[in-house]
DNA sequence: CGTCAGTTTGACCTAGTTCAAGGCCAGTGG
DNA sequence: CCACTGGCCTTGAACTAGGTCAAACTGACG
C-alpha cells in the first residue's frame, strides 16, 4: 500500500474518493493509468477553443482554469481546479473543445490519453460511472455558478466563490486548518464573477472589513465560516461531496 | 417501421439523432422503453430541490425549464427544455436534485424509471454513451449560459437566447419556417437572463425596433438571423448538434 | 363586463463600470 | 546596494446600465 500513497496519481484518487467509494482493486486500476506529466508555467493555455485533443488532463499541483474569450475582448471564467480535478474530462466525448483551460500559476498536470480512459471505463464500469458522476457534479457547479452570476451582489459572489473553494479543496485535504492556497488575482477573480477588478477590491475590502475573511500572499484565510457561508447564501449540496464520515473511512 | 414513426417517444429518438447517429436496433431499444406518461398544466413542478427521484423525465411536448429559487425569493433559470429533452438525466448518478424543475406552459411529460435507464445503459453500452454526451451537452450550455450572464449586456443576453432555443428547436424539427413556439414571459425571460422584467421589456423592443425578431402571442420569429446571430455574438458549436447534412439522413 | 395575467411606460435611483492616477511590493540588473 | 521595472492592489471621480416602484394598458376568457 506504501506505494500507492507516494504515487503521483495519488491525487486523482483521493478526488474520486471525495465524492464516491473506491474500492482498492479500482484504486489499482486508476493509478496504473499510463500518464505523462509536466509542469506548466502560471497564466498559460493547456487546451484552446476549437481544438479536439485525445487526451485528458489532472490536476497534481497548482491551479487551472476554464474560460471563454468573447469577439469583444471580455473573458468570463467558469471554474478552477486544483489537485486531483480532471478539468476536461469532456473531450471524451465532445471533440471538440467549446472553451480554454489554462493554468492559473505555475501547475504540474498529467496528461492522460483519451483511449486509455475508454478501455478503465470498459473495464470497470464502476469508474466509468464515477467518471460520468464527476462530470455530473461539474455540470451542477455550473448551475450554481449560474446563479451566483445572475442573481447575486458582487459581495454576495465573492463570499459564495470563496466558500465553494474552501469546501471543495477541504474535501480533498488541501487545507490548513481554516486557511487554504488561493493564489487568484482580483482580474480573474472579476472574470469568474463577470464583475470588474475596481468592483472586486472594493468588496473584498468589505469582507476584510467585516471580519470574514483574510486574502493575502495567495493565502485564503475564513476567519469567520458561519457569516461568510450567510453573505454568500452558500449551501454545499450540490458539490455533492460524500459526508466527511465516510470520507474519512 | 411505421409504428416507429408514431411512437410516443419519437421526440425522444430525434433528440438523441440530433448529437448523435443511432441504429434501428437502438432506436428499437429506446422506443420500447417501458414510461409512464402524463399531461401537466403549465407553471407546474414536476421534481423539487431536494428531492430523491427514481425516475427521469422527457419533454414529449410543451416547454419545461429548471431553476433554483435563493433565500431572497429571487429565483434564476438555467435551461429550457422541449420536445425530445431529457432534463433531469443527472438524476441518474446524483441521487439528490439542487434544483427545481417544472412546465413553462401545459405539457406532455413520459416519465421513465432510473432502473430502466440503467439496464438500457448495460445493454447498449453505445446508447450509454449517447446519453453521458447528452448531460455533457448540457454543460456545455451552461458554461455558454454563464458567458451570457457575466459577460453580456441585456440586449446582447436576450439575442443570444433567441439563437439558442431558435437553433435547438431547428434541430428537432420543432420550427416552421423561422419561427418556433416560444410560449415564455419576460418575467421568466428575466429570470433567466439575470435581468428585471421592465429591462426585459425594454431590450426586447429594441430588438424589434431593429427588425431583428418578432415576439408575440408565443411565437417568435427570427426577421434577421445575421443580425440577430451577431447581435448576440452566438456562435453554434457548443451545442454539438451533427451538421444538417448527417442529421438529415 | 370584470378580472387577471402579461406588457408597456415613466421617473427616479443605485450597484457596478470606466478611466486615470498612485502606491506597493518582489525581482532584476547594474 | 540601489534604482528600475512590471505586476498587482488601491483610490477617487464621473458615468451608465440596469433596477425599482408604481401606474396604465392590452387582450383573453369566463
Amino acid at each position: 500500500v506504501e506505494h500507492l500513497l507516494s504515487h503521483i496519481l495519488q491525487p486523482l484518487v483521493r478526488q474520486l474518493e471525495s465524492v464516491a467509494h473506491l474500492s482498492d482493486e479500482e484504486k489499482e486500476a486508476v493509478l496504473s493509468l499510463p500518464v505523462f506529466v509536466r509542469r506548466m508555467r502560471g497564466d498559460n493555455d493547456i487546451v484552446r477553443d476549437g481544438d479536439r485533443p485525445s487526451q485528458c488532463c489532472i490536476v497534481l499541483e497548482g491551479v487551472l482554469y476554464r474560460y471563454k474569450l468573447l469577439e469583444n475582448g471580455k473573458r468570463q471564467i467558469f471554474s478552477f481546479h486544483v489537485a486531483g480535478d480532471i478539468p476536461d474530462l469532456q473531450s471524451l466525448f465532445l471533440t471538440e473543445m467549446d472553451h480554454n483551460l489554462a493554468t492559473v500559476v505555475s501547475s504540474m498536470v498529467a496528461f492522460l490519453p483519451h483511449d486509455a480512459v475508454r478501455e478503465l471505463n470498459r473495464k470497470h464500469s464502476r469508474i466509468a460511472e464515477i467518471f460520468w458522476r464527476n462530470t455530473l457534479i461539474d455540470a451542477a457547479i455550473f448551475r450554481e455558478w449560474i446563479v451566483n452570476v445572475g442573481r447575486r451582489s458582487a459581495y454576495e459572489r465573492i463570499a459564495h466563490l470563496f466558500c465553494e473553494v474552501f469546501t471543495k479543496m477541504q474535501a480533498v485535504g488541501l487545507c490548513d486548518g481554516n486557511s487554504c492556497a488561493f493564489p487568484i488575482t482580483q482580474t480573474v477573480l472579476g472574470d469568474a464573477l463577470g464583475l470588474s477588478t475596481v468592483h472586486v477590491n472594493r468588496s473584498l475590502q468589505k469582507l476584510r472589513a467585516e471580519g470574514l475573511i483574510t486574502l493575502a500572499g495567495g493565502i485564503l484565510t475564513i476567519d469567520n465560516w458561519e457569516r461568510l457561508k450567510e453573505a454568500g447564501g452558500f449551501t454545499p449540496a450540490y458539490l455533492n461531496l460524500r459526508p466527511p464520515s465516510m470520507a474519512a473511512e
